[in-house]
DNA sequence: CCGGACTCCTGGTTGC
DNA sequence: TGCAACCAGGAGTCCG
């Protein structure tokens, strides 16, 4: 399940190969994996071949690679790609076997690394690639994003994360911390794994209703979404056997510091007791009972300002 | 504004 | 042994 560090590990690691290459050929083989793409597969092959790519850019899960083509001078449009539950971004050699589960196939010449395929692997298909048009962003003019993106708040680990705002529009919302957490248009980049692990180190419960949760302890928790995030990306991203795979094909190993997620029945690496498992928005909600518990503060009805 | 239900999707796992 | 039901969940949409 790519969160923020598998996504920015992909992106690392296309950068070398993707940036000044030219695309040679494009192969949809699977439309569906084109559902967020504006227009038939055709479109996407036409405006993609020949073009040129940029540096690769990533906010929160959501990765884009600006291209510039021979009629354009500056890049207004990027190859965007989303990786959903189960996408992978390999790079291989142009003779390479292909991946069962490969959906689009992109050839590109480096101008260093000579020949390259890129493939775009997805068993489940809810991942995707595009292309669209780059916008301003809202609070940076000068930087361009996505138009798909444009909604999508900055992540904790961007220089330009605005933690004042997050805080101040956290203790705004009336919602609960962790449905909050996944709120991809309030801080991005955060995924069920990452959000159990970062409440659990900030010993949150998820349903802690975001009013009653103190400035201090919504700090501390940011804290430790960073602290979670950044050790996971230090390490290559967390991987579960073949479902996360680099771009080079290399497994991340970060699984085995979970302290919460999926970790059912285990003891709790704090206090020793089981972590239990709860369904929550259509998923687990991995947590220890004892140490997480619900803190009703006084609070609750305030409003700020 | 908020939350819940639903959609997309496949393959590994579970249960009969 | 075989097969169907179930489960995993990121993001978007729709509805109450």
């Amino acid at each position: 399940m790519p969160e923020l560090p598998e996504v920015e590990v992909v992106r690392a690691g296309l950068a070398p190969a993707a940036t000044g290459a030219t695309v040679d050929r494009v192969e949809v083989l699977e439309p569906r994996s084109l559902r967020r793409h504006d227009g038939p597969s055709e479109d996407f092959v036409e405006r993609l071949t020949g073009a040129t790519l940029a540096t690769p850019e990533r906010r929160g899960k959501f990765l884009w690679v600006p291209i510039r083509t021979s009629a354009v001078e500056s890049a207004a449009t990027a190859l965007v790609v989303h990786l959903g539950m189960s996408g992978q971004v390999l790079l291989r050699g142009r003779d390479a076997p292909r991946d069962r589960l490969t959906r689009i196939l992109i050839d590109v010449t480096h101008p260093d690394a000579g020949p390259l395929r890129v493939d775009f692997v997805d068993q489940r298909i809810f991942g995707s690639m595009a292309l669209d048009d780059l916008v301003p962003a809202a609070d940076e003019p000068a930087q361009r994003i996505p138009s798909r993106v444009a909604h999508i708040a900055r992540d904790p680990l961007d220089p330009l994360f605005d933690d004042r705002r997050f805080l101040a529009a956290l203790a705004r919302k009336d919602t609960t911390i962790k449905r909050a957490l996944l709120d991809q248009t309030l801080i991005s980049g955060i995924g069920n794994i990452y959000a159990d692990e970062a409440l659990w180190a900030a010993r949150v419960h998820y349903d802690q209703p975001t009013r009653s949760l103190t400035r201090a302890r919504a700090a501390t928790l940011l804290a430790e979404i960073r602290l979670v995030l950044g050790k996971a990306l230090a390490e290559g991203g967390t991987s579960f056997d073949y479902q996360y795979v680099n771009v080079n094909g290399a497994s991340g190993y970060f699984s085995q510091s979970l302290n919460a997620y999926g970790q059912t029945g285990l003891p709790c690496p704090r206090c020793g007791r089981p972590i239990v498992r709860e369904s929550f928005m259509n998923r687990g909600s991995h947590f220890c009972a004892y140490c997480q518990r619900i803190r009703l503060g006084r609070a609750a009805t305030g409003s700020s300002s």
